[in-house]
RNA sequence: GGGUGUUUAGCUCAGUUGGUAGAGCGUCUCCCUUACAAGGAGAGGGUCGGGGGUUCAAGUCCCUCAACACCCACCA
């Protein structure tokens, strides 16, 4: 860093400025870059790869910054430290993006072809790739750039290869046709947790089936009428007895006259609708399962686009129909049979497409699935047993639960953009073989699916550290990672998968603690989301407010409950402040250095202030290590601008003024002002990184070091424990406070110095003395003298009753007496009120039987300390009545 | 249908083994005191959602009710 003059440093702190150069410094000096053969013990942690289709958003902000604390906390406390950045190349999103370019030039993905299609694909990741973890720089992540991943690159493809194969070969993935998740826009399967179920408003309709050959007829109720040609039974329930006599009976299909079977079974509810039941396998899943019980073979009248299947089943008016329209059709047809009976709102749950929003189509098809039940059995015995701790704890139960309740996962989509399934066709014999590469491409033919993309990303932690091979350096220094740190959003997707994967190919967790941090959301509450246009752009309030200020800001809100963070543009505002009293607290500090040595402090020669504030700065070391091992990041926000603003800068830093005066007591001054400020800065480094690092270079004595961002981290020391002198200091604040509360009450300006005369106990006359001067200067004082405690009370004054002694101030001319009066009779007021109600707690026998001792004594001591003050001020009411 | 979370000062929220409630913002007073007005000093403001219970003692533990939010399941 260039040298500066401490005088030209602005006074209002730049974080734009600073930021770009600072983290500039760190990258030219590969201050990132972790070791793999380095002996000390490893920290890692893989990044949650966003996606190629997406922009920095807040949840990244913040998931990106407790990353960053938490690597920059270990990597300052000894550990050999490391962050993998990446990419998740997002199969079906990316696939989406791609595609909606080529519809604005009036093309679709089969215009151009499998092959043309991917090289776009590619070259639209490859330009994405970087942009989203260049945007993390603002952010002031300490990732190792050069171990950049990507799930789609040539090293995780192996990985998902070889993972395939191995699962294939255990028998533990399976093709075959079951009802699947459709979506009829992205024209592929998703899996189960990409459905997601929104209540919607419909209607249920009853439907009159007519028996074959006799008068009569079975009422079915549904809310999908449009499916009818592909039922193939109606069901009822076994005890129906509604029903009991029709069982085994034939109907006819309205409309196409197919005739179908009642059937019994229990899966029918017979209080709902009607009770009975058209059952189309091809279309539902619970009639797929009915279907496969009782042998009927699944018709089909839904095509993969949601439209009416061109077929004999089908009346021809309605092939080609959207699903929809064919709905509206077909009521219409069925009332002017007079088929349909009656029509109900009915409000149910629809199934929706995760990426795009379209309505589900359940449909029979032929898909790839991983048997995840026996996978499980290690993945919930991983949580049970600790090896894998969630932070909250509560969202184990969560993920226990979602485990022990576990279905099969499908994998295969018919998309383009992924991962191949490792699958080959022989062209002749239709034959088909499962390994990682193929053959003989003359004979064999690749299955066309690709993989689902979190399963490439349930790889991550080990494919981005050379898995499938198990030798590479990084994956013996750094694998398994310690944290992982998400949102509980993808707890499903995602970390559950991890560990299934994690365990079953490296036999270890992938990681030990799984850090669930709250989702962002706008100052309503409101998920934040594009289309409701109620998005906060982490570039902008970098911009804004400075990087550093956005992070303190946002770690500032996370609670140990992981609740979630609501924040607006002027919240931010909590953190630019602070970063810029750091600063000015610095600027001052920086410009009273001059003449300082490079010595340590001289502890012989500390006054009781100084031994004060480092008592606190130790208290707060500790704090902080154990609030950060303890993931109570929020905390340790709080904890850390109340010991700067509120301790180090409002007392220590006024205090220090005084005794910079002082030519004896100086030297050491300097010495403890720019201590306290070096830990802090320590302290704070990993929550606010760059103006830590700025400010902690311009200490001339830390030229030595390279970086803040490499020193070690501050930790409880037994030689700063000063728990006398930290007490004794109340006295100091207590007198100031009242000196200050009484100036205001009584109209005195700050201007204006008067004179006190202190009354003091025996037991405390030699405290006052040694703190005369911070009275004086930090209450305006003129001249301090001093009274037996048993002194009367001068009749023309205003008196402050701290701790056992009293404070008189005389102002004969200035003083309002009925308001000192009221002002003293108030605080009797509350001093009586304190003791009455731990009176009442001593003259409890039980309380004074149960109660710990150190609480009997501490309840004794206070209710003395108040006595002797009511006493007091009930003098000063009667000499002022008087 | 099952589950989780929330309910504390005007607003946004902290409050880990139970020991007489805290912060930021906002409000009111005063102050440009030679680091900082993005600042300093002082003040006011809460029967901790309702009810019941355990306890010497409950914002904190138990039960119950209410409101709100979310997750899982998906009976047509």
């Amino acid at each position: 860093m260039p040298a500066v003059k401490i005088e030209d440093l602005p006074t209002v702190y730049n974080a734009k400025e600073t930021e770009e150069s600072i983290y500039k410094f760190w990258e030219e000096h590969e201050f990132f870059k972790a070791d793999a053969k380095s002996p000390k013990k490893p920290y890692s942690i893989v990044i949650p790869p966003p996606n190629v289709t997406g922009v920095l958003h807040m949840g990244h902000a913040l998931d990106e910054t407790l990353q960053d604390i938490l690597v920059r906390y270990h990597r300052m406390s000894g550990y050999e430290t490391l962050w993998v950045p990446g990419t998740d190349h997002a199969g079906i999103a990316t696939q989406n993006v791609v595609e909606k370019q080529l519809r604005e030039q009036g093309l679709s993905r089969h215009d151009l072809g499998r092959d043309k299609f991917l090289e776009k694909t590619w070259e639209w990741a490859n330009a994405h790739k970087s942009r989203i973890l260049d945007q993390c720089k603002r952010l002031g992540a300490s990732f190792d750039r050069t171990r950049e991943r990507f799930t789609f690159d040539e090293g995780c493809s192996d990985a998902v290869k070889e993972v395939f194969v191995r699962l294939y070969e255990k028998g533990l993935i399976y093709k075959g046709a079951y009802i699947v998740n459709w979506c009829p826009r992205c024209q592929s399967a998703i899996s189960d947790v990409e459905t997601e179920y929104e209540t919607e408003q419909g209607h249920l309709w009853e439907i009159s089936y007519p028996l074959k050959g006799e008068s009569g007829a079975i009422i079915v109720a549904t809310t999908r009428p449009e499916t009818i040609f592909g039922d193939v039974a109606i069901a009822v329930h076994p005890d129906d007895h509604k029903y009991s006599e029709l069982i085994g009976k034939t109907v006819v299909i309205p409309l196409t006259g197919r005739e179908i079977p009642i059937i019994a079974d229990e899966y029918v509810d017979k209080n709902f609708g009607t009770g009975a039941v058209k059952i189309t396998p091809a279309h539902d899943p619970n009639d797929f399962e009915v279907g496969k019980r009782h042998g009927f073979e699944p018709i089909w009248v839904i095509d993969e686009q949601g439209k009416m299947k061109a077929c004999g089943e089908v009346p021809s008016n309605l092939h080609g129909l959207d699903r929809y329209e064919a709905r509206k059709q077909i009521i219409g047809m069925l009332e002017y049979n007079h088929s349909l009976l009656r029509t109900r709102e009915h409000e149910h749950n629809v199934g929706k497409c995760q990426r795009c929003g379209t309505t589900i189509e359940p449909l029979l098809s032929e898909q790839w699935f991983v048997k995840m039940k026996p996978l499980a059995q290690e993945a919930i015995k991983a949580v049970k047993d600790g090896r894998i701790k969630f932070i909250p704890e509560r969202w184990e139960k969560n993920y226990l639960g979602w485990m022990e309740n576990i279905r099969d996962w499908c994998i295969s989509r018919q998309l383009w953009w992924g991962h191949q399934i490792p699958a080959y066709h022989n062209k002749q014999t239709g034959e088909m073989i499962v390994a990682k590469e193929n053959p003989d491409p003359a004979i064999w033919e690749q299955e066309t699916d690709v993989l689902d993309t979190w399963f490439s990303s349930g790889l991550w932690p080990f494919s981005t550290m050379g898995w499938p091979n198990t030798d590479s350096e990084d994956f013996k220094k750094f694998y398994p990672t310690t944290t992982l740190v998400t949102g509980f959003d993808i707890i499903f997707f995602w970390v559950a998968r991890m560990i299934t994967m994690g365990l079953e190919f490296t036999g270890k967790a992938p990681f030990s603690t799984v850090y669930i941090h709250g989702l962002i959301r706008d100052e309503k509450g409101q998920k934040m989301s594009k289309s409701k246009g109620n998005t906060i752009d982490p570039v902008v309030i970098i911009d804004k407010y400075g990087c550093d200020a956005l992070r303190f800001t946002m770690t500032s809100l996370c609670t140990y409950g992981g609740q979630d963070i609501k924040i607006s543009d002027e919240r931010f505002e909590y953190g630019r402040n602070f970063a810029n009293k750091i600063w000015n607290a610095s600027r001052f500090v920086l410009m009273n250095l001059e003449g300082v040595d490079n010595n340590d402090i001289d502890f012989d020669k500390l006054t009781i202030a100084d031994k004060w504030i480092l008592n606190g700065l130790n208290d707060v070391a500790k704090e902080v290590n154990s609030n950060i091992e303890n993931y109570r990041i929020g905390e340790t926000a709080h904890i850390l601008y109340d010991f700067f603003w509120n301790s180090y800068c409002d007392w220590y830093v006024e205090i220090a003024k005084i005794q910079l005066q002082d030519e004896s007591l100086k030297l050491n001054t300097q010495r403890v002002l720019r201590y306290v400020l070096d830990m802090s800065l320590r302290l704070l480094h990993p929550i606010m990184p760059h103006i830590t690092e700025r400010v902690w270079q311009l200490i001339p004595q830390n030229t030595d070091f390279s970086a803040i961002m490499l020193a070690d981290y501050p930790v409880y020391s037994d030689k700063l424990v000063f728990k006398d002198e930290a007490k004794e200091m109340e006295l100091v604040f207590e007198t100031i406070k009242s000196l200050r509360n009484l100036r205001q009450s009584f109209n005195i300006p700050m201007s204006l110095k008067f004179d006190i005369e202190i009354q003091a106990v025996d037991s405390e006359k030699p405290i006052f003395e040694a703190i005369e001067s911070y009275i004086k200067r930090m209450a305006k004082v003129e001249n301090i003298t001093y009274s037996a405690a048993t002194a009367p009370v001068a009749k023309k004054s205003a008196t402050a009753v701290v701790s056992a002694s009293k404070i008189v101030v005389s102002l004969e001319n200035l003083i309002d007496f009925n308001a000192e009066i009221a002002r003293q009779e108030k605080k009797l007021g509350k001093l009586q009120n304190e003791r009455k109600s731990l009176e009442g707690r001593m003259n409890n026998p039980k309380f004074v039987s149960n109660a710990p001792e150190d609480l009997i004594n501490q309840t004794k001591g206070r209710i003395e300390e108040i006595l002797v003050q009511e006493d007091a001020i009930n003098e000063l009411i009667a000499s002022l009545k008087a």
